[in-house]
Parts: C-alpha cells; structure tokens; sequence
DNA sequence: CAAAACACCCAACCTTAGTAGGGTGCATGC
DNA sequence: GCATGCACCCTACTAAGGTTGGGTGTTTTG
C-alpha cells in the first residue's frame, strides 16, 4: 500500500458524493478524494495531477453515462479500479457493470462496513461482486419471457407487442406470415390471462421485458 | 438562533445519511446530527433525548414510509420542521409531502448551496418548497388533456383507453353510445397523430395523465 | 421410439376498432 | 342572428385483431 491514496467520486448527487468522499478519508485512510458531478469534470479531474487509486462511480446517471463512460475509462487507464455505485441491487445491473470491466459493484444501502471491504478489496486489486441470487428486495421492474410461462418466440412477439406494433408489422420483423403471429398472440394472450393486446400492454404497464438473459 | 443545533437523519441509505449529517455539521453548524436507517431507529432516537431541531427524511423509504411516518410524527411533535429529500423531482410527490404535513422538499441532487438555504428557512420556521413549474429538468411524467390539445371529454375517454378499457366498457362507464365514443376515440387519435389506441397507450406510456387539475 | 411441444403455414370466421357521412341540441362569440 | 365548436346519436363500411380447425416439419423428452 502506497503512502498517499487518492480517489475520485463521480455522483450527480452532490451529497452522496461528499458523504462517499468523507467516508474514504475518515474510515478508509484517503489522503485527498475529488468529487466531481459530470462526466466533463470527471475527465478533468482525472487528467489533472497523478491518476487515483481508484474511482468511485454512480451507475444512475443521467442517460446511462456511467456504462458509455467506464468503456473509455478502462481503455485509457487499465489499471485503475473502478467501484460502482448503484441505488438498486439489479442483479442485471452488476452484470451490466461487469462486462463493462469495472472491478467492483456495491449498492448504496451497503452499510460502511461493507463498503470498507469492498474498498480495500479493490485496492488490493481484487473484484467485489455479489455472488449472484440476491436475497435483499428485488424490484420486479424486469420480467422475462420465462418467467410469463412464454416461449422464446413468443417473448419476441411480445416485446414487439408492447413497442406498439401491429400484426403486419411484427409478421414483417420477424419475417413470418401475419397468420402465425396472430397465433403466437393468441398464445400469449390464454397465457397472460387476458383478452387482447391492449390489456396485455396496460398489465405489463411500468415493466421491461428483458430480451435474452433469463432466469 | 439557540445555542445548539441538533437533527435526525433518517434515509435507508447509510452513506447518505451520513452524507448529509456531516454536511449539517460542517457546513450548517449543527453540533449533534443521529443518523437512522430505519422507522423504529428513528422513533427511538426521537424519543432519546431533547427533540431535534430538525428531521431530515429521505422520501424513498420501503413501501412509502416516508408518508406513513410524517402524519404521526406531526401529530406528536407539531414544532419539529421536516424536511423531505426526494430522489426524483416529481411536483406530484411535493404535493403529497406537503399535504402530509411537512415543512420542505428537497431534491437529492440539490446543490449544497440550495441545500444550505433549505435547512436554514426551515430552521426559521419557514417552508421551503417549488413554486409549481419546475425549471430544472422537469421530467415530464405527467400530463393533462389540455396540455394535449384534447377536450375535457376527450380526457375522460383518453384515460379510460389508457387503462386499457374497449370501447364498449368506456360507453358503459360513461353512459355513451358506443358510436360517440368511437368518434372522441378518432378526434384524440388524430390530436396525438397516432394510427390507434395502441399507439395512443404506447406513447403516453410512463406518463400519468391528471384528471381534473390542469394547466 | 413415440409422444409432446414448438414453430410455421393456410383458410374461414367473428369481433372489435376506426372512418365517413349523415343528423340534433346547446353553448359561445363575432 | 348566425357561425363555430362541442357533445351526442345513427347507419354503413373497411381494416385489424383474435379464434378455430385444419396441416407440416423439427426438436425435446419420457
């Protein structure tokens, strides 16, 4: 471990991101952390000065930079550990952060001890990541096929059924005559238990189908 | 201004309370600030010592605490100012917190400037809340009829299509002929340029259109 | 291996959605 | 007063949605 260990805090929450910086230097032994609230500033504060020991990103901002900014980040600056910061536990999300190459993923509930150790555990440039099944408070904003009791196929028809999209249409997609995929609604409709397409729509209303990854 | 000031953070979020009670001490001069993660931890530090000059509560607690936990909180201390923090800057949550009784809203990515005027105009025994239009980044979740260009007619069935009611059901509900609903079906199909009702659901999808408060 | 499940096709049929073209009554505003 | 807009009703029509009952292949599974 080196003398002096320095951070950077990207959140487009100024509060959390101070209560993030504070905590490094009280409790985790940080000589100086930058808090900065834009992708800009974060480019900025990165390129002024030594890089950091490591980097603490918040993976709600506004229109998913976190993700577009991490791939830039890890190309540039290979060896800086990356810990992102979610509100929600979505077992996506960390999948998510992963494939992007950051190091670790924690949530902001996490209670400080854990965040210690998921700290030091980058610093020792380990990875933190939950082990998969997350027993805590699964939103259920996603859904999947799967879990409807749908077909693989009847997923897609699904999906292009809550874009909005007739019959002709979704027949054009995915390349089928309009009779099978009003077989395929018809499927999907006894499945659901409703009518038409229409309470289909309003029932899953607020919820996001996931495409492929399942279960 | 008294000799002491003292607060009670409540957020499910530990970093962010903490976040925000240090903030409190540092920059808003408060000399003892509780930070609790729960409504039971709340209660019991409420009841602990002096009432706080104070209460910071975050508005996302589980299954709405937030709301539940203001009415008796008001009822039991009606002179301890509460300022709500929110995650997003839905005007309909400021209404319903206000409602409940508290004496501000905030917004989590308020500036710490911001944040420091809040804190201080309730500490006044002030209120500190929007003024209605929102110049930030209004998220536009809701919507009127009017503001669609529809008649107030038009709204009635919109809202019904939106709940994904057939046309039938909708002339029940509002003792029409199902023909005159076809026709304010057409006349919102064409104001929103879309082909059908379908198109109308999805493109309103996330948006929540308001029945009788408008402009 | 045989049955079941799946994906695809066709024809026929009924229901619902939406449009067009008629009409009435009532309010508002020039 | 008279035009305009809105809400309401009717018939008639076309297009789209959805069901039923056939049929053919492939894959999965007991």
């Amino acid at each position: 471990m080196s003398a002096t260990k320095t951070a950077i805090v990207l959140d487009d929450h100024p509060l959390v991101a101070r209560g993030i910086a504070n905590f490094l230097q009280s409790h985790c032994n940080f000589s100086t952390v930058k808090t900065v609230f834009s992708a800009n500033d974060f480019w900025s504060a990165l390129c002024d000065g030594e890089p950091p020991n490591l980097v603490l990103l918040d993976f709600w901002l506004p229109d998913g930079m976190a993700l577009a900014l991490l791939e830039p980040l890890k190309s540039k600056h290979p060896t800086i550990p990356v810990l992102v910061i979610s509100a929600d536990d979505d077992f996506i999300v960390q999948q998510k952060v992963q494939a992007a190459g950051a190091q670790g993923f924690i949530n902001k509930q996490a209670t400080p001890d854990i965040f210690m150790l998921a700290v030091s555990s980058l610093l020792k440039n380990k990875t933190w990541f939950k082990k998969s099944i997350y027993s805590q408070a699964p939103k259920e904003l996603t859904v999947t096929a799967h879990e409807l009791g749908l077909t693989a196929r009847q997923g897609e028809v699904l999906a292009l059924i809550l874009l909005g999209l007739p019959n002709k249409r979704i027949a054009q997609t995915l390349s089928l005559s309009e009779q099978t995929v009003k077989e395929h609604v018809s499927g999907i409709l006894s499945r659901l238990g409703v009518g038409n397409r229409i309470e289909a729509i309003t029932k899953l209303r607020g919820k996001e189908l996931l495409p492929k990854s399942y279960e």
